[in-house]
RNA sequence: GCGGGAAUAACUCAGUUGGUAGAGUGUCAGCUUCCCAAGCUGAAAGUCGCGGGUUCAAAUCCCGUUUCCCGCUCCA
């Protein structure tokens, strides 16, 4: 078995050798923190994304769908709290190149003695020459220590090493940002520079000056799809009349500009999200935090080989976000520990209130058989689309030692569940000759005429073209020979069992139907 | 963002003191083959991540840069 550390090398070495995923632009050597989805890829992605809406939307009277543009008005942001709250202040320390968060760096008064503290002597010595090259101070040194500095009027210091010598607070807003319409912010920007609007303006200042040239038109990616069911809340309910409770649910890319990006596809600035707001009435909103949570574990566990790896972990206190009255993080044990694969929040009525405030509409729910208005509470379960890719990725991975032509021999077996698997049926002939191939292919029509995704191969001796299969996780082989042309009769070959059991060709197409549907 | 490691064929990796770019696997074509990466023959495939520098000469040495991995940090 493919030990933690090497098992995410093998997943991306598999991916890209046999179609799932790419690195973004690798020939103009590779755009951070972007992944393209192959011809496998793909369709792992989007049975995935299917199983949710068949689950989440299809098979519930009280959830419907929606699918909302990526650019939405700006106040949406605003309201959201994303626009302030997104934007955390990022201070650098000048003295060891530290990139911190202002509010939460240690605090130190004006005029208070603080101590630089480094890892070793030599880095001591360097931050010295710097603090004395650069801000003309003397310091002493003790060890990997320096002594004599003192606190500026920031109140605060580097977490790190404890320096006061800090670049200007900076906002980081996560958003991307772009503009709407065909004028730049970089003609507005010329524009006040020819005016001599920016003369003699500096730091902050100059900052807060060039957010309000650019203002105008400037829009933002969504960070999250969350935000249009609350917006279209009105419209979706009166439209379909909906009566509460009931969900929104929506599938779709997301961004943020992450400051880190890491782990291949698990957090990238461009990802995809399945997300669903069921509205309910306040004081019902325990009872249905329960249930969602009991109904999104199954879904997870559902497709899993190992459904030990999934656990369900309340948030602290401490950790809950603003609007969230609580919390479960769906979790996945990763190689590198248990990370989060979805969240399930109580939102509360904060966002539909938010939305009243902002936008001046009255939304509200009536309630026709209590004779009573109120503002829904909103359970939220929001999945990763793509972090689910790479879960069912690393769930699938099977290596195996089997007796081979030359002895034992590793067989690599990626265990998809066959709703989720790209390709659900390769069909070969045995040898090239005698009709099976044409054979063959008639079969690979039937099955591609009833929807099924089904692969034809010819391609090299048939225990190579097995276990590739079994490398891209087809779940059955289907083998035309001789007593094929004689007596109408197939092999169907299991990919987990490497077992083989002759039907009827004729009843082919139904019997991998059926197993699908089983499955 | 910080620290460490890496980047050579589609994949996994060799490449000696600086001296004509290599292997295995895979891919493709053909032969053979009636069931688990069999065999034989042949072929294609490399801006040595990118850009500079040193040198008669750089995959190799130096500088910069991009991307990935690991560990921190961050993740309203």
């Amino acid at each position: 078995m493919a030990t933690d550390n090497d098992l995410m090398q093998k997943i991306i070495s598999l991916c890209k050798r046999r179609g799932f995923v790419f690195q973004s632009s690798e020939i103009y050597g590779g755009l951070r923190s972007a992944y393209d989805y192959g011809p496998l890829g793909v369709e792992l992605k989007r049975n995935l994304m299917d199983a949710w809406w068949l689950d989440m939307v299809r098979s519930r009277e009280n959830v419907v769908g929606l699918d909302a543009s990526i650019i939405m008005h700006p106040r949406v942001w605003e309201a959201s709290g994303h626009l302030a709250g997104f934007s955390d202040p990022l201070v650098d320390c000048k003295v060891c190149k530290e990139r911190f968060r202002a509010d939460k760096a240690p605090a130190a008064a004006a005029g208070e003695a603080v101590v630089l503290t480094f890892a070793d002597k030599g880095k001591a010595k360097v931050a010295l020459g710097i603090v004395a090259k650069q801000f003309e101070v003397e310091l002493e040194r003790r060890g990997a220590q320096l002594v004599g500095a003192v606190a500026g009027d920031r109140g605060y210091v580097c977490p790190v090493c404890g320096s006061p010598w800090l670049s200007d607070e900076r906002q980081f807003n996560l958003m991307f940002r772009s503009s709407l319409g065909p004028i730049s912010p970089m003609s507005a920007i010329a524009q006040a520079l020819e005016a001599g609007e920016f003369a003699g303006l500096g730091g902050a200042e100059l900052r807060a000056k060039l957010e309000a040239v650019t203002k105008d038109g400037a829009v933002y990616l969504r960070p999250e799809t969350a935000q249009a069911m609350f917006v279209q809340f009105l419209n979706v309910q009166q439209s379909m009349s909906m009566k509460v409770p009931f969900g929104i649910a929506q599938m779709g890319k997301s961004f943020r500009n992450e400051i880190t990006v890491e782990h291949f596809i698990f957090r990238s600035c461009e990802f995809e999200q399945m997300e669903m707001e069921f509205f309910c009435e306040p004081g019902t909103d325990d009872e249905w935090m329960e249930y969602w949570c009991e109904q999104r574990m199954a879904w997870w566990k559902r497709y899993a080989n190992d459904p030990s790896k999934f656990r369900l972990r309340p948030h602290e206190p401490d950790e809950l976000a603003h609007y969230a009255k609580g919390c479960f993080d769906v979790e996945y044990a990763y190689p590198w520990g248990f990370g989060e694969l979805e969240g399930i929040a109580n939102r509360t009525d904060y966002d539909l209130k938010k939305h009243a405030l902002h936008s001046g509409a009255k939304i509200e729910y009536f309630d026709p058989q209590q004779q009573k208005k109120f503002v829904p509470y909103v359970i939220e379960p929001a999945a990763g689309a793509t972090r689910g890719v790479l879960v069912y990725l690393l769930d699938a991975y099977h290596e195996e030692t089997v007796d081979g032509a030359k002895g034992p021999e590793t067989r690599v077996v990626m265990r998809f569940h066959p709703t989720l698997a790209p390709i659900k049926v390769a069909v070969m002939p045995l040898v090239k000759k005698d009709g099976m191939t044409e054979k063959a292919r008639a079969v690979v029509e039937a099955f591609l005429r009833r929807g099924i995704n089904a692969s034809y191969d010819e391609q090299h001796a048939i225990g190579r073209r097995y276990r590739r299969h079994d490398e891209i996780g087809t779940p059955w082989c289907l083998t035309i020979d001789g007593q094929t042309m004689e007596d109408g009769s197939i092999t169907v070959r299991d990919r987990d069992t490497m077992e083989q059991r002759r039907i009827s060709i004729d009843a082919a197409v139904d019997e991998i139907q059926e197993l699908l549907a089983r499955a």
